[in-house]
DNA sequence: AGCACGCCGACT
DNA sequence: GTCGGCGTGCTC
């Protein structure tokens, strides 16, 4: 009797199909075999093998059984946990894990080699590319290492003095030496470098938050703790998670000066055919560290040992469309399945996080210095309310004053707002308009560079009218708020001789024009650097002594649960910039609430008093880590039908102990993309299944075609 | 996710 | 009178 295949398919599918094994063929769990579905043929993975007596209905055989590395069995079971866990179909995340495993094999690359022959006539061109040509490379690189054009390498090979050879580029990647170049620690690093050694030795799941200000060095307490994995267990495996792209060269060249060997890079921007390397050498265990983006944790490891999440308390690891995960919490999850170690590491930790080590889940270890000579910066507020910006400005008094000493004494400012464009906001004058994009209900952002409004949701953008587009009015549009634009247009007025520089998504829009722009910075060829977030983090600049704040309250007026928390994490950030060397720093907040605790204990640098106040407000209502919450988003381009559905959902909602729902509600964005948008919110108890709650509402609704209806468990963003 | 089937507007 | 818009539903 033939036996049953359950084969997981990379769609958002309830659960996996059953195929026919078909003569021949002897399939294992894990096993990439291709599918017919419909009339497509698909990449799937086997989930579950069975007996097939007893079968109901004619099944479809497996079309193929694909020669590469089967999913390992925790990769499997973890896609499985995380599509349970984001009450999402296993589907979902699966084709996260397979992106590597469906990209295309690397092709062989043509390289031009010297085969030995003399040139029958020489002249000065051949002479140089026969000079040049000590190594098989590629056509264009020779012509260039010559200096001249291609038809000279052409002639060469016609000639047969050169060759064509087709080289299969590596699929190895070279083993790192953890004995190489190991780095001085100062006695707090040792210990906690100590501490994660034990951890590691202790063997099993273990957990531990590396809790360092900036610049007290966590990178360096985690690579020696890499090496002291690499080198006690020659098979094991090290996934380093960073939040976002920009972070991860200089995170790699970290690594490649430490054990003498490029890790594995894993993101978004990586190409196909190097993801197709990379997934099979790290399905086969070749590759020992990964460094990458949060996709990374569905990598197919062999042999995970030891998975780092650096900056933990970033709110890129949430991502928030397709598959909704949040990827430090998963990869304790993935750390558990493994039986690894896991290093949660911030200056900032999230109160999540927090709580874990203080109630003993984590092992805390803290790390007190900072690094060197460098002090932690002298924080003080500016009251708006006493000293204003001059009317249309945004720089007060206080602050131009410190920028003008700054910039006398020859050293580096930096002035932090986390708002792209020139100004958030375009209203008529004369109608009070105020300019949405079409079939949304945000703001228009003017960018003065481009000319140009944006909607930041929608990537929608039209050229600035000259005329009210609602009254027909000219001239009547104004230009209300202040974006990163706008303030590097106040500090030229102010500064006129000072070299003034923008960083923002807008103007550094790629992992090279961020590389260029940090080394101008830290060259000391920029006197005024004005940032969004996109500089707040990783970067070390040493004659930066004055960090400005130009809205240090925008955050809190959004009213979410992270809010507070998230204020707090990106001004001490953004603070932390200023004298990591041996110049003393000081950063300046501009505030109209100076009494609001957030702002106090930035003033007085207490982490602590800050985390108090705010984890008794967080268990006061339920709240995360106290509790937990979970949105359910429903959205349909027609209000009635939109409505009556949200009206049945509500309706359907389970009772259960420990549960409370509210809602529905206008989502605080109504419309997007000409979707309505309605909201719930459900809030439960640490000891409540969330997850299994949400599986059974979902159950008891049908939901209609033109309605779409998302789950996002613990959810980040409240728009 | 594809892809097909199926009912309502502007064209040869 | 058709070609085709994408709304709805199914794929082991």
């Amino acid at each position: 009797m033939a036996r049953v295949a359950s084969i997981l398919l990379p769609l958002p599918l309830p659960e996996a199909f059953d195929y026919a094994e078909p003569e021949g063929m002897t399939l294992s769990l894990g096993d990439q075999v291709v599918v017919p579905l419909g009339p497509q043929r698909l990449l799937g993975v086997v989930s579950a093998l069975r007996d097939g007596a007893g079968h109901n209905r004619p099944l479809k055989p497996v079309m193929e059984q694909r020669p590469s590395p089967p999913l390992p069995p925790n990769t499997l079971a973890f896609v499985q946990w995380a599509a349970r866990y984001a009450v999402d179909a296993p589907g979902q995340p699966l084709a996260i894990a397979l992106r590597g495993a469906r990209a295309p094999k690397p092709r062989a690359e043509r390289v031009i080699a010297a085969t030995g022959q003399a040139p029958a006539r020489s002249t000065p061109a051949r002479q140089r590319v026969l000079t040049a040509a000590t190594a098989p490379m590629a056509a264009g690189v020779l012509a260039a290492a010559a200096g001249v054009s291609a038809s000279v390498v052409k002639g060469l090979v016609d000639e047969g003095v050169l060759e064509v050879r087709m080289v299969e580029p590596p699929l190895a990647f070279d083993p790192p030496d953890p004995t190489l170049a190991a780095s001085a620690l100062n006695p707090s690093q040792a210990a906690a470098r100590q501490a994660l050694s034990a951890l590691w030795d202790a063997g099993g799941f273990q957990a531990a938050l590396l809790d360092g200000v900036t610049g007290s060095g966590k990178t360096e307490v985690y690579l020696e703790a890499v090496a002291h994995a690499l080198a006690a267990d020659p098979q094991a495996q090290i996934l380093v998670l960073l939040p976002e792209i920009a972070l991860t060269q200089a995170v790699i060249a970290r690594f490649a000066e430490r054990f003498g060997a490029a890790p594995a890079e894993w993101h978004s921007g990586v190409a196909p055919p190097q993801r197709r390397r990379v997934w099979e050498a790290v399905a086969t265990g070749q590759c020992r560290i990964v460094v990458g983006a949060r996709s990374a944790l569905f990598l197919p490891f062999a042999h995970l040992r030891m998975i780092v999440v650096d900056e933990e308390h970033d709110g890129s690891y949430k991502q928030e469309e397709g598959f909704i995960y949040q990827a430090r919490d998963l990869a304790v999850v993935r750390a558990k399945i493994e039986g690894a170690l896991v290093v949660l590491a911030s200056a900032t930790p999230s109160l999540e996080t927090l709580y874990n080590a203080e109630t003993g889940r984590y092992r805390w270890l803290k790390l007190s210095d900072r690094h060197g000579a460098a002090e932690l910066p002298d924080i003080s507020l500016i009251d708006l309310r006493e000293t204003p910006p001059e009317h249309g400005h945004w720089l007060s008094p206080p602050l131009v004053k410190a920028l003008a000493e700054t910039y006398a004494r020859g050293e580096q400012s930096l002035l932090f707002l986390n708002r792209r464009g020139y100004a958030p906001l375009v209203l008529c004058r004369s109608c009070g308009e105020k300019l949405t994009a079409p079939d949304t209900d945000s703001w228009l952002v003017e960018h003065r560079y481009t000319g140009r409004l944006v909607c930041h949701l929608t990537g929608f953008s039209m050229k600035k009218p000259e005329a009210c587009p609602h009254c027909g009015a000219k001239d009547s549009l104004v230009s209300i708020g202040p974006g990163v634009e706008r303030v590097e247009e106040e500090a030229r007025s102010l500064f006129p001789e000072a070299r003034i520089a923008v960083f923002s998504s807008d103007t550094v829009f790629d992992a090279e024009a961020a590389r260029t722009l940090v080394e101008s910075m830290a060259a000391g060829e920029i006197d005024i650097l004005v940032a969004t977030q996109a500089a707040a983090k990783g970067h070390n600049f040493p004659n930066l002594t004055l960090v400005g704040v130009v809205d240090a309250d925008l955050g809190l007026r959004g009213g979410d649960l992270r809010a507070a928390e998230r204020t707090f994490q990106l001004l001490a950030q953004a603070s932390g910039r200023a004298g990591r060397h041996e110049r003393p720093g000081r950063a300046l907040l501009q505030t109209y609430a100076p009494e609001h605790a957030v702002m106090q204990a930035l003033k007085d640098q207490d982490r602590d008093a800050f985390v108090a106040a705010e984890m008794a407000a967080r268990e006061a209502s339920g709240l995360p880590p106290f509790g937990r919450l979970a949105a359910i988003i429903a959205t349909g381009t027609d209000p009635a039908a939109l409505e009556s559905f949200v009206r049945s959902l509500a309706a359907a909602a389970p009772n259960a102990e420990g549960v409370e729902v509210y809602g529905p509600a206008d989502a605080p964005l109504t419309l997007i993309r000409g979707r309505r948008r309605k909201r719930f919110l459900v809030r439960a108890n640490r000891n409540v299944d969330l997850q299994a709650f949400l599986a059974a509402w979902r159950a008891r609704v049908r939901v209609p075609g033109s309605i779409r209806m998302t789950i996002d468990v613990d959810p980040y963003s409240f728009l």
